[in-house]
DNA sequence: GCCATCGATTCCGTTTTTTGGAACTCCAGA
DNA sequence: TCTGGAGTTCCAAAAAACGGAATCGATGGC
C-alpha cells in the first residue's frame, strides 16, 4: 500500500533525512546526469534554497567530489568522486559473484528472483534479477516490504525466538496488504512453524494481488553464526501455482547453498573466481 | 588542559573537516576494499569512537549506501552505493571525453600531461593521463599546487586583473619551494605580462627540482565566458630544454582547442561522441 | 548452569554544524 | 547609468553530531 508514499510536491530529487544524506542525494543528482548544472537549476530541480545548496556544492567542491566546470557557475562530478565509483565497482567481487549465483538461478527457473536481508524490522531487497518473461513485476533492489506477508520475512521470523518476534510484531497491529494478508497473529504463529520445519515459506497473493513468492534460507557459513540472507522466487500467480512452486524449490536450495559458499570461500579479504 | 592529541597521527584514514564528509571517506574506506568490515575493525582502522562509528554505520545502512551482511555484524556496501558508481560512470561523457583527448596528447608529445583548474587559490589537477616513459613524476588527479610556481598557474594569474592577482597574492609572501622559485612579486608581474602576451606558462624546476612544465590556457567556448581551465605537460627535465618544449607547445594547443568544442558541443546535455 | 569477557548498542549533556531569509556583490544587457 | 538576475555572504536560531559512560547480549570457560 505504501512503498512509495510521502514526499511532498514537485521535487522528489534531493532529500534526506540528515543533512549528510541530503548531500549524498545532491551527489546522485549531479552522478546521474550527463550535463553540467548550475546553481539556479539545482535549486529549481531540489528545491533547496540557494544559499543552502551553495554551501553544499561549496562543501562538495573543496572535498573534491563535485567541481566547477567552465565559467565557474557549472558543476559536474569531481576526481574523488569518480575514483571512489571506479574502485567500488573494481572491489565487488562478493556482490558481483552473488549476482552471478542469482542470475543462473533466473536461467533456470524462468522467475524473477532476489536475495533479501531483514533490516530495520522489514525485509530489504539486496539484489533482484528479472526474468524475461514480458508479464512480470517490477521491483527495485533496495525496496523494503513488511515481514508478516512476504515469503522471506516470514523465513526470517521462523528463525527467531519467540521474544524476538513478539517484540517485532507485538507493537503494532499487523497490516492488512491485501484481502488475503494474514492479519492474525496466532494464525502467522502456526504458519512459521510450518516455515521452520519445511525451511522455506510463501507468500500468496499476501502482499500484492496477483504476486505469488517463494523464499528459502541461505545457510549460515559457520555453525554457530546465522545467515540472515534468503533468496525468494517471485511471480504472477497465473504461471506459480502450488505444485510449480514446490518443483523450484530445489533450484532454489541449490542457489542458496552457493551463496553459502560464497561467503565461506570469502568472509574477509580472499576471493577466489575461477569455478 | 585539553587532551588534544590522543589520537592524532597513525589513523590517515578516514577523517574530513564536518561530519558528512566523515562520511563520505568512511564509504570511500569500505568501497576500495574488496571485504566485509567490523565495527571493531573499522574502529581500529580510523580511530574514530564506537559510539560514533556505529551512529554512522547505521546512518548509512539507513540509507541503503551500506548494508549488513551475513551474521549482522559485517559491513559491505548498499545497493544505492553501487548504483551511484554505476550511473556516475555511465553519464560521464565530457570527462571522457577530456580525458581521450589528454591521452592522445601523450601519446604525440611522449611526456605526462594534465587538465587544470583554478580552484580555491591553487591549481588543481582535474585529470590526468602518465607518459609510458619509465622516468616520469608520479602525481595525482585531485593534487594542489600553489600558483606562483607553476606553468599552469601562471596562466592563470595572467588572465587576472590586476586587483584580483592583488587580493591572491598580496596577503601572504611567495613561498619558495625551490631555489628557483620566484619570489618577488614584481619579477612574478613581468613574468605574467610574457605569459599574457605569448599565451603559454612555464615552470623550470620552481615547484619540484627536475620537474619542467609548460601549460596552455584552454579558450573560453564563448565570446563572453572564461574558461579557466589550463592544459599542462610535464616532464624531467633532462628530457625537456626550452626549444623541446616550444616545439611541443603547437600540440597543446591543439589539445586545448580540442576542449574548447568538447564544452561547446556539448553545454548542457547533449553529446556527440563520432568525431 | 553461571559467570567473565568482549564487542555492539544506547544514553544524554555538550559541542559543533547546519539552516535559510535577508542583504549584498557582480556582471550583462538596455 | 540603470536594472535584473545569478551567485555569494551574513548570522542567530535550530538541528545534528559527538563520545564517555553505562548497558546489552552473545560466546566461551569452568
Amino acid at each position: 500500500m505504501k512503498l512509495v508514499s510521502k514526499r511532498v510536491a514537485e521535487h522528489a530529487e534531493v532529500q534526506g533525512d540528515t543533512p549528510a544524506l541530503r548531500l549524498v542525494s545532491l551527489l546522485e543528482h549531479v552522478a546521474s546526469r550527463d550535463q553540467l548544472h548550475t546553481l539556479q537549476g539545482l535549486a529549481e530541480a531540489t528545491g533547496l534554497p540557494k544559499p543552502t545548496l551553495h554551501r553544499m556544492l561549496q562543501q562538495l567542491e573543496a572535498a573534491g567530489l563535485l567541481q566547477r566546470e567552465g565559467d565557474g557557475r557549472h558543476w559536474g562530478t569531481g576526481s574523488r568522486l569518480r575514483r571512489l565509483a571506479e574502485n567500488l565497482l573494481l572491489n565487488s567481487s562478493l556482490h558481483a559473484a552473488r549476482h552471478q549465483v542469482l542470475r543462473r538461478l533466473v536461467d533456470e527457473v524462468g522467475e524473477s528472483c532476489n536475495i533479501t536481508a531483514m533490516s530495520g524490522g522489514e525485509v530489504l531487497y539486496l539484489d533482484r534479477v528479472e526474468t524475461a518473461a514480458p508479464l512480470r513485476f517490477y521491483l527495485q533492489p533496495g525496496s523494503r516490504v513488511p515481514v508478516h506477508c512476504s515469503a522471506s520475512g516470514k523465513v526470517f521470523l521462523s528463525q527467531m525466538t519467540p521474544a524476538q518476534r513478539q517484540r517485532l510484531l507485538g507493537a503494532t497491529p499487523l497490516e492488512a496488504c491485501t484481502p488475503r494478508t494474514t492479519t492474525d497473529l496466532a494464525a502467522l504463529e502456526q504458519e512459521l512453524r510450518r516455515v521452520k520445519t519445511e525451511g522455506c515459506g510463501f507468500d500468496h497473493e499476501e502482499f500484492l494481488p496477483g504476486l505469488t513468492c517463494a523464499a528459502v534460507p541461505v545457510p549460515a557459513a559457520e555453525p554457530k553464526g546465522r545467515s540472515s540472507l534468503c533468496i525468494a522466487l517471485q511471480g504472477p500467480t497465473m504461471r506459480l501455482n502450488r505444485d510449480k512452486l514446490q518443483a523450484l524449490l530445489p533450484a532454489l536450495r541449490a542457489a542458496a547453498q552457493a551463496l553459502t559458499r560464497l561467503e565461506e570461500g570469502a568472509p574477509a579479504s580472499e576471493q577466489r573466481k575461477t569455478s
